[in-house]
RNA sequence: GGGCGGGUAGCUCAGUUGGCUAGAGCACUCGCUUUACACGCGAGGGGUCCAGGGUUCGAGUCCCUGCCUGCCCA
């Protein structure tokens, strides 16, 4: 073995020998087949926008430790990797790209239809594919020991496939649906977003009351519905108010116009008002009620409506503990347009709803607002411009009444960080509040991590509480459960081009005023609308079977604001050519020209006659297909199902040359755990279970109430974040982010594991302090902090060399903010954290270790060794007795996910109970103890595969060369060889039997290591040179102890003990006690240390006085003795008898120093 | 505003159902080129366990209040 460990050296080769093996190949025949027990993971998909981070490396660190221990315990296990596409993010990325790249925007693009969509798809498609790479790249890098012949991509064919059924089979049941809604909007990349990713920002506002004049409505506009001009409007005065009995109208001058305050954050969606609101108890209401407010500028006249949604002012009676009650007016301007909760109130009052903006935010009157009045001069404006603007020209007239600083929470899109703006647009939701997605997946959480409050109690037994969904660390069920409680509809429409495009192909016409589709029909109600839905889909479905697509078409008809609607959704890619049967080569009749059998025409006109009854309709399969895509996560909500190839496990097979694809899903699914941030609880976690159920629902028991199938998994672990040394999030513009292949460039992949699985507690988030790798010397240091514009703690952009002041680097910070680009001069520093140290130590440690065993293991050992050899010694057994208890402490922390608890088991195993101990006791005497070395042979074994999940390369490095050697085997301790190419990533997982455990002996050498610190340390404080061998004075019985313990070598060894004399010294010697024993070591130096003897019994004394203090002061305390457990009071007793003893001592011994 | 965490040595963190004088790593001090390892070995210093109150024979641990801090949701 080479002298020094350099991963670099090793990591390549390791990992070609796992991929020439496919020792992470899983086949789940064997699972079938009832040859091994399943264990499987799925990957969360990383998204394709960017290289991986340390958050990914930590997440994927622990699942490839689950996935190696569970390999090597013999699970069949299958760790499926993949990539996401990331919809928004990645479009937006790409979209800079180009812009940069060729000066193209999307609108460019757009300008070509569908060819310039097709064509920026491309380039989109191109990106993904470096990343992909990069990001495969990086995780084998890691080491993750994923299947990966079997990666998917969500937009591959096989997940494309899952996809389409998915949104077929949900649209069938009426789950999901289209609707016009406000959204939330992303002026910036245009597109909805839903709930989840909108983030509450606080915001230093403003808060406006604004005055808008009271009026009679004139004679223009019958219905209230309507809105009227301005023009023959009557002002209403205060006087008029008076007499209506107004409170307070008689303080206002009785023949102006009398006014209403409206308080707003936003004053210029006032051009989209449509009402005026006030609570019905408020005092006023009885006086304005059937009076109207014109809109200054704009002139439209809206009604005072009243609603019990508006806050009262406290001082009229409103509820004094909401906050909101002391910045109240009363009145609220109603803008549906544009606000969620006027939105409701214009639904409850069918007041009309204007829409003042373009999809970019500007108001614009091309969007549905066309009484612009004498408010033109709003118009192109941006929301902000439109703001300032608006309040100049109310000040200017008079109708600003104040404006007070107003901080607040306001949605900001988590992709582009601009406000959200309320948008109302037609979108599609997915029904998630129905009960057989939202209660299933309640229903589905493990009895006892349930709250009480059962609002969706278990039906029937399906399925046992005790294989039910299950949270590590469990405060995350908590999470779960809110959620889905307070879950609405899911917009799963994004206006992108990057993503799976809806399958559904509509028509849309006006019907003429007051005709129907079938004249015998009552009312188009939904009555007719069901009516005529049934029919359609009847001769929908004997063509779809007449065309080879049986069950693959389905419609969905409503009328829709006067429209005349129908979608038709495909489930398939064959199903979707029927959509081309129509062509319209001259531009203005269709005209069929695909080849169908007769059969199918005759079903094809049978469809029409439904559709052609207004001429304005084009044949049914010409119809127009929906523009959006589908939100990224309703396809990542399928991964545990499209990537096993559902719901056509025979296509996949056929489209990827994997033959076993169709045994994946009844093997693997449920799959065992998910491990992930709790961020995406939310966001994944909870649709995933959704889908899974809902869409294995029938597979799992025929009788299953609906959406009561299989779970996508068991458990759930959820990873901790990896925050900053200040508890900052790390990212890209704080140049905070340690880049994971510059620790494993640095410090080796092992270390970046190992360090990884130390810092994962179940407790707390994690804090890695970040250094900088100066570029001018090579060494770590903490860099200087500034506050960055917001606050935080950023490395400042320019730091110095700590070792020569006068040069200088960029840090990533300085290159992220753009104040500093790296020169020659000035390089760019890398991040790293001296955290890395500790893996990369302990590294270097098992390697030498392992070296150095190997060394006394040229000579062979006892082939199979009986623990209960009397060639043996105490710290043998001893030895064995550690590591049989390490496995089970390992075993226990595994199955908890308890990571940190893992890799501190392994490290005071092999450091300090292997290497500072036992390899220590054994140097002078493995080389003529062959059992000795048998331990050394299995002990050293059985670390490397302890070890391996977390450090799998420098102990597969290891391994091979102790492959070389003769086996050898301890009885209770099973280490099966590797079933592949011997491997130790194949190998078995070390058991030991409870036999192994040797408590007494563990006890007595815990007793050695007393007596060896206690010599050590007289030694260190007479600063004794370390290869002094001195004398220990003991007495007889002590010495027979150790004589027979067989422990006299041990201590010559560790202690340099050169002789054990059982008279008490002659000369000089430095006393102290060991236990009750009063001993001494002499021979320490030519002479001793007076002034040091005396400070080290001048502390122990002052030490054994607080102990005995402290114990008498309790056995003192009269409840004590009475109430505490007998052993413990014992205990006590004997503890300070021991310590009163042990004072005498070192009393009597300073006093012989004088 | 609601929910969930965290506050223990200079730093990063452990501390199971309350029970020996509160532990680890890094950093620091002293000694050691001891034939595996200086990315090491041996020894050591360093803690009003955020504050206040309560329960208890006994509280870092349980309860209450407050302060600071992080995350999620509204």
């Amino acid at each position: 073995m080479p002298k020094q460990f350099r991963p670099r050296d090793h990591e390549d080769r390791v990992r070609q020998g796992w991929e020439a093996a496919r020792a992470f190949h899983a086949d789940p025949d064997r699972v079938l087949e009832g040859r091994a027990k399943p264990y499987a993971i799925l990957i969360p998909p990383p998204n394709v926008t960017a290289a991986l981070h340390l958050g990914h490396a930590l997440n994927n660190t622990l699942q490839d430790v689950l996935a190696r221990v569970h390999r090597m315990k013999g699970y069949e296990t299958l760790w499926m990797p993949g990539t996401d596409h990331a919809g928004i993010a990645t479009q937006t990325v790409v979209e800079k790209r180009v812009k940069a790249l060729e000066g193209k925007s999307r609108a460019d693009f757009a300008q070509d239809g569908e060819r310039g969509r097709a064509a920026f798809v491309e380039r989109i498609q191109a990106f993904k594919d470096e990343y992909e790479v990069r990001i495969t790249e990086q995780l084998k890098r890691m080491g993750c020991s994923c299947d990966w012949e079997r990666q998917r991509f969500t937009m591959d064919e096989v997940c494309a496939r899952a996809v389409r059924e998915a949104f077929f089979q949900l649209f069938k049941a009426g789950l999901i649906s289209r609707g016009k809604r406000l959204v939330n909007w992303d002026p910036v990349t245009q597109t909805a977003l839903a709930d989840d990713e909108v983030e509450m920002e606080e915001i230093e506002g403003f808060f406006y009351s604004l005055r808008y004049p009271l009026v009679h409505r004139g004679s223009v506009g019958a219905g209230q519905q309507s809105l009227a001009a301005g023009e023959d409007a009557m002002p209403v005065t205060w006087n008029e108010l008076a007499v209506r009995g107004y409170p307070g109208a008689d303080e206002h001058p009785g023949d102006a116009q009398a006014w209403v305050t409206v308080a707003t954050t936003r004053p210029e969606t006032y051009l989209g008002d449509t009402a005026v609101a006030m609570n019905p108890k408020d005092p006023r209401a009885k006086a304005l009620r059937g009076l109207f407010v014109e809109l200054p500028l704009v002139g439209r006249v809206i009604p005072v409506i009243e609603d019990d949604y508006v806050v009262m002012p406290e001082a009229l009676g409103g509820d004094a503990s909401d906050p909101k009650a002391q910045f109240a007016t009363g009145f609220l301007k109603v803008t549906p347009g544009h606000d969620p909760n006027d939105y409701e109130i214009g639904r409850r009052h069918e007041l009309p709803i204007i829409n003042i903006m373009a999809p970019d935010a500007s108001i614009s009157d091309q969007h549905g607002w066309n009484d612009v009045g004498n408010a033109h001069l709003f118009v192109g404006k941006s929301r902000e411009e439109a703001r300032m603007l608006v309040v100049r020209e109310f000040e200017a007239r008079g109708w600003l009444e104040r404006k007070s600083p107003y901080r607040h929470s306001v949605g900001h899109s988590y992709r582009s960080h601009v406000p959200i703006e309320p948008y109302l647009s037609d979108q599609w939701y997915v029904k998630v509040t129905d009960d057989s997605l939202r209660g299933a997946a309640l229903r589905a959480m493990a009895g006892e991590q349930r709250s009480g409050g059962d609002a969706h109690p278990t039906g029937g037994g399906v399925e046992k509480t005790e294989d039910g969904l299950r949270f590590f660390p469990e405060r995350y069920a908590k999470t779960f459960e809110t959620w889905h409680e307070n879950i609405r509809d899911w917009c799963i429409s994004r206006q992108l081009w990057w993503g799976h495009r809806i399958p559904v192909w509509s028509l849309r016409a006006e019907l003429p005023p007051d005709t129907l589709p079938f004249p015998d029909w009552p009312d188009p109600s939904d009555v007719g609308v069901s009516e005529f839905e049934t029919e359609y889909n009847e001769r929908l479905r004997k063509f779809a079977a007449l065309i080879g697509c049986a069950g693959q078409l389905y419609a969905k008809c409503e009328w829709r604001e006067g429209d005349y609607c129908i979608d038709v959704c495909a489930a398939t890619e064959e199903a979707e050519r029927v959509f081309t049967l129509y062509s319209k080569p001259d531009g203005s009749t269709w005209q069929l020209h695909a080849h169908l059998e007769p059969d199918a025409i005759v079903a094809l006109r049978r469809i029409e006659e439904m559709t052609r009854l207004n001429e304005s309709l084009d044949p049914v399969f010409s119809a127009t297909r929906d523009p959006d895509v589908l939100d990224t996560w309703f396809s990542s909500a399928l991964w545990p199902l499209s990537t096993m190839g559902w719901p056509d496990a025979d296509a996949a097979a056929n489209a990827t040359g994997i033959a076993d694809f169709p045994s994946l899903l009844p093997a693997f699914n449920p799959t065992n755990v998910l491990v992930t941030g709790r961020d995406i609880i939310t966001l994944w976690v909870s649709r995933m279970v959704m889908f899974n159920r809902w869409f294995t629902d029938q597979q799992q028991n025929p009788a299953a109430r609906q959406g009561e199938g299989r779970l996508p998994f068991h458990h759930v672990y959820i990873n901790p974040i990896i925050q900053d040394g200040h508890g900052q999030r790390m990212s890209k513009s704080l140049g905070n982010g340690v880049d994971p292949l510059d620790i494993i460039e640095s410090h080796g992949a092992d270390a970046l594991r190992y360090v990884l699985c130390q810092v994962a507690t179940s407790t707390q988030d994690i804090r890695l302090p970040v250094d900088l790798v100066c570029p001018h010397t090579g060494k770590t240091f903490s860099p200087k902090f500034i506050r960055n514009s917001q606050g935080r703690l950023v490395p400042a952009p320019i730091q110095e060399c700590p070792a020569d002041p006068t040069k200088k680097m960029v840090t990533a910070f300085g290159l992220a903010s753009g104040q500093v680009k790296p020169s020659p001069e000035l390089p760019l520093a890398r991040n790293t954290s001296a955290k890395f140290d500790i893996g990369r130590n302990f590294a270097t440690k098992l390697w030498n270790a392992a070296r150095f065993t190997l060394s006394m293991l040229t000579e062979p050992a006892t082939p199979v060794l009986d623990p209960a050899s009397p060639d043996l010694g105490v710290a043998d057994r001893w030895m064995l007795s550690r590591l049989a208890a390490a496995i089970d402490a390992v075993d226990v922390a595994v199955a908890r996910y308890e990571f940190s608890v893992y890799a501190g088991q392994v490290y005071d195993l092999l450091w300090r109970d292997f290497c500072d101990w036992y390899l220590e006791i054994v140097k002078p005497t493995a080389a003529h103890n062959p059992a000795q070395r048998a331990v050394l042979r299995v002990a050293l074994d059985a670390m490397l595969r302890l070890l391996h999940p977390i450090m799998p390369f420098v102990t597969e490095v290891i391994y091979e060369h102790i492959g070389t050697l003769p086996t050898a085997s301890v009885q209770g301790l099973s280490l099966d060889a590797p079933d592949r190419a011997g491997l130790l990533c194949r190998a078995g997982w070390p058991r030991a039997e409870a036999s192994l455990r040797d408590q007494a002996i563990e006890s007595t050498f815990a007793r050695m290591q007393e007596l060896i610190t206690a010599i050590r340390e007289v030694r260190a404080q007479h600063q004794v040179h370390p290869r002094r061998p001195i004398t220990l004075h003991v007495s007889i019985e002590l010495h027979a102890e150790l004589r027979a313990l067989g422990v006299m070598e041990m201590l010559r060894t560790l202690a340099g003990v050169e002789r054990i004399e059982t008279v008490p010294p002659a000369g000089q010697a430095a006393e102290f006690t060991f236990g009750p024993q009063r001993l001494a070591v002499s021979n320490l130096a030519d002479a001793i240390d007076a002034e040091a003897e005396k400070s080290r019994l001048e502390k122990l004394i002052a030490d054994l006085n607080k102990s005995v203090a402290a114990l008498s002061g309790r056995l003192a305390n009269p409840g004590y003795a009475q109430r505490a457990p007998a052993h413990l009071v014992q205990e006590t007793r004997d503890e300070l008898e021991r310590k009163k003893a042990e004072l005498a001592v070192a009393i009597e011994a300073m006093e012989k120093q004088g």
